[in-house]
DNA sequence: CTAATCATGTAAGGCGTTACATGATTTT
DNA sequence: AAAATCATGTAACGCCTTACATGATTAG
C-alpha cells in the first residue's frame, strides 16, 4: 500500500501545521492548486488511508453539522516518509496538453477561427501572469524570497507560475502572428493536405 | 455520447491520412505523446467509438497474427467534427506537476538533497530542449515553418518544446542556487517551521 | 429569512495504467 | 534460433470528476 502523490501533497500540507479536511480542500485550490488538484471526494479517502498508515493523526471535536470535526497532524513517521520522498526524481506523468493537441491539428481547422484562439488565450495567459506576480510581490514584502522563511515554497513556485505564463503568452502572440502573416490560405486546408498527399503517393 | 480529447486527437492524427491503431500508438508517442499519450489499450476501444460514431471507417484486411489488420480513415463527418471542435477554448485539464509539489515542501526535506535533485532536473531539461533543438532544425529544413506546409503543426508545438525547457532548465538552476547560498541551514528546518508557528500563535 | 460557510462523508461512472493473451513476419 | 516488429484485443484496478446527502452556525 504505497502513497500517492496527493497523499504526499497532503502530508506536506499537515507538515506545515495541523488542518481538517476542509482546510485541506482550500489550500489544494490556491496556490498548490496550479500544479496539483484534488476535490473533497478524494481528499477524505486519502485522509483516511494516510491515518492507516500512521502518517498522520486526528483529534476528534464535535462539529457543525452530524459529524464529528477531525484536525489531522503529521506523526513522526509521516514528517520521515516526507522527508524521504521529496528528493526522489518525480515520477513522469502523462501531459495533458489540449491546446497543443489542437496546435498539432492545426490544418484542419479553420485559419481564422484559429487566430481567435490563440489571441483569447494569450490574453488569459496575460492575464494569469500579472495575478502571479502581484501574489509574488505580497510575498517578496514578507521576505519569502529567503531560503529559511517558512512561505519559500509558496515564492519559489510562484516564480514558475509568472514565467511559465509570460513563456506561454508569448508562444500564444508568436501563433497568432504565423496565423495572420503573409498570404492567406484561400483554399480548404484538409483539401490542401490530402492534394499533398497523394501527390507525394504518385 | 460525446468524444473525448484522446478521440479528437487520433481524429487528428487520422486526418493526415489512413492508419492502423498500431500506427496510432506509435504516432501518439513522438511528437504529440509530448502533449498527450496513450496507452494502445486506449487507443482499441477509442477507435471502436469513434467508428460507431460514423467520424472514421476501417478497410479490413488478413495482417499478421490471429485477427484481421484495420486500416482507419476520416469521414467527411469526422473532418467536419474536428473543424469544430479544434477553435473551441481547451477545457481545463488538473494540473499534475510533481516536481512542484515538492518544491511547495522544500522545506521538510534535507536542502543538500533537494539542491541535487534540482542539479538533475535541469540536466534532463537542458538535454530535452538540445533533442527538440535538432528535430526543429531538421523540420525547418523541409520548409515546415510556413503556415501551409503540411507538418506546420508539428514545427509550432516542437517550438512550445523548446521554450518550456528552457524556461523550465532556468527555473532548476535558479532554485538550486537559492539551496546552496549564503548561510545554509544547520537546524532541521521542519523543527524551525514548527518554532516559527508556535511564536505566530503565541 | 436566506445564503454562505463550516464540516464530513458516499456512489456512479469515465479515464488511464499495467498486465495478460495470441500469433505471423522480419531482422539479428 | 532468438528477438524484435507488426497487429489486435481483454481484464483488473486505481485515480479523478460529478453528483448526492446531511446539518449547524454565521453573515447579510
Amino acid at each position: 500500500m504505497s502513497i500517492s502523490v496527493l497523499g504526499y501533497t497532503m502530508l506536506g500540507l499537515l507538515a506545515r501545521g495541523p488542518h481538517t479536511g476542509y482546510d485541506l480542500v482550500r489550500l489544494l485550490r490556491r496556490p498548490i492548486g496550479y500544479y496539483w488538484t484534488a476535490q473533497q471526494s478524494q481528499i477524505y479517502p486519502e485522509l483516511g488511508r494516510l491515518a492507516q498508515a500512521g502518517l498522520v493523526v486526528f483529534e476528534a471535536a464535535s462539529g457543525p453539522g452530524p459529524r464529528e470535526k477531525k484536525t489531522y497532524a503529521t506523526t513522526a513517521e509521516g514528517r520521515a516518509a516526507l522527508a524521504t520522498w521529496l528528493p526522489l526524481p518525480p515520477g513522469s506523468h502523462a501531459p495533458r496538453d489540449e491546446l497543443m493537441v489542437k496546435t498539432f491539428a492545426v490544418a484542419a481547422a479553420d485559419a481564422d477561427q484559429m487566430r481567435a484562439l490563440y489571441l483569447t488565450m494569450s490574453r488569459e495567459h496575460a492575464q494569469r501572469a500579472e495575478d502571479f506576480e502581484r501574489q509574488q510581490a505580497e510575498l517578496d514584502e514578507t521576505g519569502a524570497h529567503a531560503l529559511d522563511h517558512p512561505r519559500f515554497g509558496n515564492y519559489a513556485t510562484l516564480r514558475m507560475g509568472v514565467a511559465y505564463e509570460r513563456m506561454r503568452q508569448e508562444w500564444c502572440t508568436w501563433m497568432a502572428a504565423q496565423l495572420t502573416t503573409p498570404a492567406r490560405r484561400r483554399q480548404d486546408p484538409l483539401d490542401h493536405e490530402l492534394t499533398v498527399a497523394k501527390r507525394r503517393r504518385s
